[in-house]
DNA sequence: CCGAGTGTTCGATGCGTATCTTACAGTCCG
DNA sequence: CGGACTGTAAGATACGCATCGAACACTCGG
């Protein structure tokens, strides 16, 4: 079972899906819901593996946070580490950004108008 | 009761929201639904003011399909005028470009994967 | 080894919405 | 006028999904 080298977790590895593969229905599923976009701006503001997925300021349950970071792990958004007891996070843009030129500008640009 | 002057209609016009006017979050979600993408690329394949509603294949009935484009016109995508009998329909490409970037193209190059 | 902290999973619930059927309102043609 | 055609409106239904509470799994520090 050598998994880790450093700082690994025993854990369950979290699934992740290449941007590749993802469609653009499931893309816009993903990003058209008012938590997910605010929790894709939260990180876009932040350096990468730095937020954990409790430090974002969204008005749910964590169990209902866990569902939207795996919606946007499904939709190729985000990539997930274990570290410790946490699980950091970070915006996977550039290859986002190649399979959806545009899209994630295009929230992020966003203006207040929600 | 003079109204219209050329080819005009006594139907109450279709309420039309510009673009403009229309939030990040509403316009993702218009166009997270197989149906309302396909009428979007079929429209987009088609010159102005050629296509009726009836018109398009999708596997839905004419009243969903009727919902599906009061839709599309609230997210500033879709512009109609009555046309005799027949609703003949227009993508705002121009007006939807200068308020969202890049997304029309994202759909209408959108391989098949869906 | 225990306890605090973090996140996932499971079951249940509520709400939005996509859909259909039916009925209705216009428009046009014969 | 009457009938065919087109689209909307209203009511009913069903399914998806966002949410929550509770239980569980894992990590780390005393």
């Amino acid at each position: 079972m050598s998994n880790q080298a450093a700082g690994g977790s025993h854990r369950a590895a979290p699934v992740h899906t290449d941007p590749e593969d993802v469609s653009v229905l499931t893309a816009l599923s993903a990003l058209a819901d008012p938590v997910r976009i605010q929790l894709v701006r939260e990180l876009a503001g932040s350096a990468d593996w730095t937020r954990s997925c409790g430090s974002f300021d969204v008005p749910v349950g964590k169990a209902a946070l866990s569902h939207h970071f795996s919606v946007l792990r499904g939709a190729g958004l985000v990539e997930q580490r274990d570290q410790g007891p946490k699980r950091v996070n970070r915006l996977r843009r550039e290859e986002f950004e190649a399979r959806f030129p545009g899209l994630l500008d295009l929230l992020l640009r966003g203006d207040g108008t929600d």
